[in-house]
DNA sequence: TTACAGCATTAGAGCGCTCCAACCAATAGA
DNA sequence: TCTATTGGTTGGAGCGCTCTAATGCTGTAA
């Protein structure tokens, strides 16, 4: 249970501790003589480098922290493989801490990240205040995905749902739906522009805006369903807040007896793997969700390398994908 | 961008290094004089410990690390609740790093997280082979969730596939059905147990088993009906090997105009979030999953406290979630 | 008075590493 | 011949902290 260190190496292969230094970190001023020397009692050994002890003596890092709100979200899943992705390229770590959508769970988990003396910090959605977000961005860079903040100093990367919302009315609308109502996501993230964009759209087309308050799961969902269909209100085409708030309705819809998109059309947002199942096979908008995670590692890796100063924001714009829950009215022709 | 260190925050108290020092880490034998000067300097400063100094110097770690093969699967998300909450509990810091299921990109992970050199480690369905394990067992206490090995001074969680295939059979026969047939998950972890229980829970009820060969994703699981309606060898009820296997079998019974569970029953296995959608409201096994993380944790930290050095094997019972999906041959009464 | 606890406090070494300046051939240039 | 130059190598200081042993300082007993 204990580690061989870089003396032991340096003994071993009959060199200097600096020089094994050299050669683990790939230096090109030794001899060949030497190099292999060291990596061969390297191996025997089974050594490897104490990212601590280097970090704690070059004063640098090359690891990135990031904090996920909830590990239960796909989303994020997708978002983490873009980071990687852009930070193994790089050479960087990438060590992961969830927050568990509790301000105070994550307060910690900001901490503990903080407590590694990373070289820069991603928050994938954070719940913490954003006085939590400016005081971790005056020690080092942070790069903010799924939320925006008027924090100066930091980077974000959000999805346009201003514009997603607009594509998804803009294909009902091509099929020939007039009432189309927005299952909202009241307080959640990202909420307020996909209503926007719906309200926007709407009026655009010269059509009524309807919102009907809702939630981002599906038990909401199938509430609203339930009110709409009690009010007698209900439309020809739903837009979701997101592709759970879908399902939920689509449920409600079938208990009521009504066909999927025969009736009524649905679309989703966010492009799940849920709605990727044949068994749901739902219409929805799709975030670049890989591509948030490359572009926030690479602003990270900008400020870390002292390239930018000044803060970015990435808008990214979602595209449609259109499944089996979207038809004319009336059902397919 | 700079950190105040422990030098700062004595000089700014007016004492000496040390004892910054033992009030960082709590110590009894310090005057509660000194005691708030020091923590007033350090509010003052912003100063928070440098865990990787301490870490060193201590030649202790109070880091914990969690590889998880594959961050897209909700299952994991789960037991690191449970480790989190263990973890968090008796003082300790977790962090995560994902393999993105590759055993290349998850050998790099796992040198990634011992370069850290935590407490100890605990890996969530591994990838990586054997071998690899047991040498970073040789270095650190290593707990396995979700794979089962061999590798003495490992510990490790499981869930007792046999008993959760048993619990499914026996549902279903005591539903009436006879003719139930089992969609495996051919070379996937705990597919074996799970077939196994299968088999001879048949048995033991007289049955005949019909074990059609699948995977663990929903196209397997419709392909699996669709070969089986082909065939004319369509059972009046279906043990799917997990969730998302379940729902493609439902979706290729429903296209085939069969209902589900007035025609087929179907159970899943794993109760993902999935199963609980009303849209899908499936009949399935349900393993404690943040009891693994729990028990992972728990076994993992007696290793680190050298309580106990004997390896230990956790095998945990799954119970039944019965909801739509199954019902007595030819519908519900 | 001296001795001796008992307690709070501190100096200093050291954790495993990096980095700088110094060093030492060996070769090239004058 | 002597002086630069170059490429490879090394000692030693120091990163921010912990830990041990030693220190100073009371107060009490002899």
């Amino acid at each position: 249970m204990v580690r061989p260190t870089m003396e032991d190496v340096a003994l071993r292969a009959g060199v200097s501790r600096a020089l094994v230094s050299l050669v683990m970190r790939g230096s090109p001023k030794v001899s060949e003589l030497r190099r292999s020397a060291v990596l061969k009692a390297a191996e025997e050994l089974g050594y490897s480098p104490h990212a601590m002890a280097r970090s704690l003596a070059s004063r640098t890092s090359t690891v990135l922290g990031v904090m996920v709100s909830d590990l239960h979200n796909a989303f994020f899943a997708e978002v983490v493989d873009g980071i990687d992705e852009v930070a193994r390229e790089q050479g960087f770590d990438v060590i992961i801490n969830t927050g568990g959508r509790s301000p105070a769970r994550e307060r910690r988990a900001l901490e503990s990240l903080l407590s590694f003396r990373p070289a820069g910090l991603i928050l994938l959605s954070p719940v913490v205040p954003a006085t939590a977000i400016g005081k971790a961005a005056e020690q080092l860079p942070v790069v903010l995905v799924a939320r925006s903040s008027r924090v100066s100093d930091v980077d974000t990367v959000n999805d346009d749902g201003e514009v997603g919302a607009r594509l998804a009315v803009d294909h009902l609308v091509s099929l020939g739906h007039q009432r189309i109502a927005h299952l909202d996501g009241g307080e959640g993230t990202q909420a307020g522009p996909r209503r926007r964009g719906y309200v926007a759209a709407m009026e655009a087309h010269g059509l009524v805006p309807q919102v009907v308050s809702s939630e981002y799961t599906d038990a909401a969902g199938a509430r609203a369903i339930r009110s709409l269909i009690t009010s007698d209100a209900l439309p020809t085409a739903i837009l979701s807040c997101n592709d759970f708030n879908a399902v939920g309705a689509i449920s409600a819809l079938e208990d009521a007896g009504l066909r999927v998109p025969h009736d009524v059309s649905v679309v989703g947002y966010d492009n799940t793997s849920l709605a990727a199942l044949r068994h749901v096979s739902l219409t929805t908008i799709d975030q670049p969700r890989a591509e948030f995670g490359r572009l926030a590692a690479d602003a990270l890796l900008q400020r870390v390398r002292e390239e930018r100063t000044e803060p970015v924001r990435h808008l990214l714009t979602p595209s449609l994908v259109v499944r089996s829950t979207t038809a004319p009215p009336g059902g397919p022709r």
